[in-house]
DNA sequence: CTGAAAGCGCTTACAG
DNA sequence: CTGAAAGCGCTTACAG
């Protein structure tokens, strides 16, 4: 069990060459069906592992694929496993692909700086995944960067660069049609437009809903839920209560059911709420929360599949996919009340 | 900006050899100060990129460690985001060593059919950091692996291989010490003491804690909170309730609370409750939970350190390092009620 | 201070 | 079917 066994050993012990026995282990024509045998047995009793390095080294790919997760997505408060959870998909599948994908947590300072991630100037990967809404001017200095890279769970206009993105649109649009079914007229949105364009999707989404019905878009119910730097910050309601709200997220959808609650209102009776993205906090709302869940492992796969064949096709450009979510009914919605 | 730029590019443009560019790029003694500044000038400016590959071919070293986590700790289920969170910091803390993690969940079926990971055949990664408690005989098959390895939140005393634990035994005495200051002195605890060394030695110390007090310990109140598989089961209550709980985690506790609410208990005044690991659970659960928070960020620096040590000193051995935990106190304990 | 030579462990044409 | 030669892009002695 030599921990150093390579092809060379493999050769001199059966007295061939070792481009023999590079044949055989890889599978390929020219070896003798008995000798290909005979040199698979003996580099498995030889204890012979692979060297990827030199293949690597060879055809100058790595295989591995950078995954760049701004660090305001991921503090350790408890939160934003949704994130990981993405991480943790896109590294299953890209494994199925004979890929690994190396996680990059890149922090504030590199990316006010500009500073690309050390595994691009080292060569370390062959592509990046953009997880998660990284800055504008990051975004323009990504121009330099000279391998394949996609967005995911967000996109950006001006850059063309493709993206990978939950339907926010969409879902937003379905849901606040649901809610309209159940006879609300004044609904509110929760989430602060200018900070993230999946924000931004769902609140056109939330909007487009209303047009639809006639419905006039009172500014007075779009509540911010955070600022510029993506921090929550203290809800403020309006005077007047809508009968819903549509909440960018189901996060910020348990923040204002407590809040409610707190204030003496009772969630669906007094106002229905909805969130999205069914995370964890859909499910320990008192009442759960009716949402959208987003379909991380098909985001995930779509995601590996442009993402190879994007390094092994010429980096070829595919646009934007938008994976569709689905509407989840739950207990924190009812039907509008008589006033 | 070619994107295949090499040292010797770099060299025939200025008339020197690849060697002194070399020298000059890796801040090496043997080169003019002139020399060496136009040497990283002219890289720069042609947009050169240092190739990993080729120093990690000579060296034989990928910098690369393999992140292993079992299937079932990661399972999409919103929960166990403390394994990737743990994941998260690992990456963080190698990347400062100049190392990089690859993440490889090991599926259920590779882990019965006792299959190395492939980045192990493939010679992907220098070193392993198993996260998460495997199977015994999945341990017994890692006496094969030749390179450093690390159990992380786990140990086996049979497999004399190196662990980074969190102190369960103590943080679990700690705790039950605090609830008998209280004046409980029927305490019951929550876990399956045949699951995970962590469940047993929680379970230790909280029974270390009744020793030290005289306080009898009564298997009645011991409650199995998961089958022999990890997953969950409903939890059986005794007749009659202690006046406290030592639950072996948050979610567990959480489980625990909601039960004992739907059958008419209040909590803490009828029953106080405690968890572990000041997780999502420990807040979320009404009231919220007092607990121990696991030191997630030491454990990782501490794993870290140890592996990089190990990888570049010969593999030695440093036995077990036990992570100390904090209290946290909320709201789910009160001095026990006169009966 | 500078560089020619050899080597890391494979694979890819190409020749026999 | 089998193998000698060259090369991937560096670094490490070693010589000048």
């Amino acid at each position: 069990m030599k921990s150093n066994v390579t092809m060379k050993d493999i050769a001199d012990q059966l007295g061939v060459s070792s481009v023999t026995v590079s044949k055989a282990l890889n599978d390929k024509e020219g070896v003798s069906v008995e000798l290909k045998a005979k040199i698979k047995q003996v580099a498995e009793g030889m204890g012979y592992r692979y060297n990827t390095l030199a293949k690597q080294m060879k055809e100058g790919l790595t295989y591995n694929v950078g995954v760049i997760i701004p660090e305001r997505f991921t503090g350790l408060t408890q939160t934003q496993s949704f994130y990981l959870n993405m991480y943790q998909s896109i590294a299953k599948e890209l494994e199925k692909s004979g890929y690994y994908g190396i996680l990059h947590i890149l922090n504030r300072a590199d990316e006010d700086k500009l500073n690309l991630p050390r595994i691009y100037n080292e060569k370390r990967v062959d592509a990046f995944i953009f997880l998660g809404q990284i800055n504008k001017t990051y975004i323009e200095k990504l121009q330099d960067v000279e391998i394949p890279k996609i967005f995911l769970d967000f996109y950006d206009e001006q850059a063309d660069i493709d993206a990978v993105i939950t339907d926010n649109f969409y879902g937003a649009y379905e849901m606040t049609n649901y809610l309209i079914k159940h006879g609300h007229r004044e609904i509110g949105f929760v989430g602060n437009l200018y900070s993230t364009s999946s924000i931004q999707d769902r609140f056109l989404g939330f909007y487009k809903s209303l047009l639809e019905h006639k419905i006039e878009l009172n500014y007075a119910y779009v509540i911010k839920d955070r600022n510029e730097h993506g921090a929550f910050i203290d809800l403020e309601l309006p005077d007047k209560l809508p009968s819903a709200f549509v909440c960018n997220c189901d996060q910020v959808a348990h923040h204002l059911v407590n809040k409610l609650k707190v204030l003496g209102y009772r969630i669906p009776e007094d106002c229905s709420i909805v969130g999205f993205d069914n995370d964890i906090y859909a499910t320990i709302t008192e009442p759960s929360l009716t949402t959208i869940e987003v379909n991380i492992q098909e985001m995930a796969k779509q995601t590996t599949k442009s993402i190879v064949e994007k390094i092994q096709n010429n980096n070829q450009s595919f646009g934007r996919i938008s994976v569709k979510g689905k509407l989840i009914y739950r207990n924190s919605v009812t039907k509008v009340a008589e006033r």
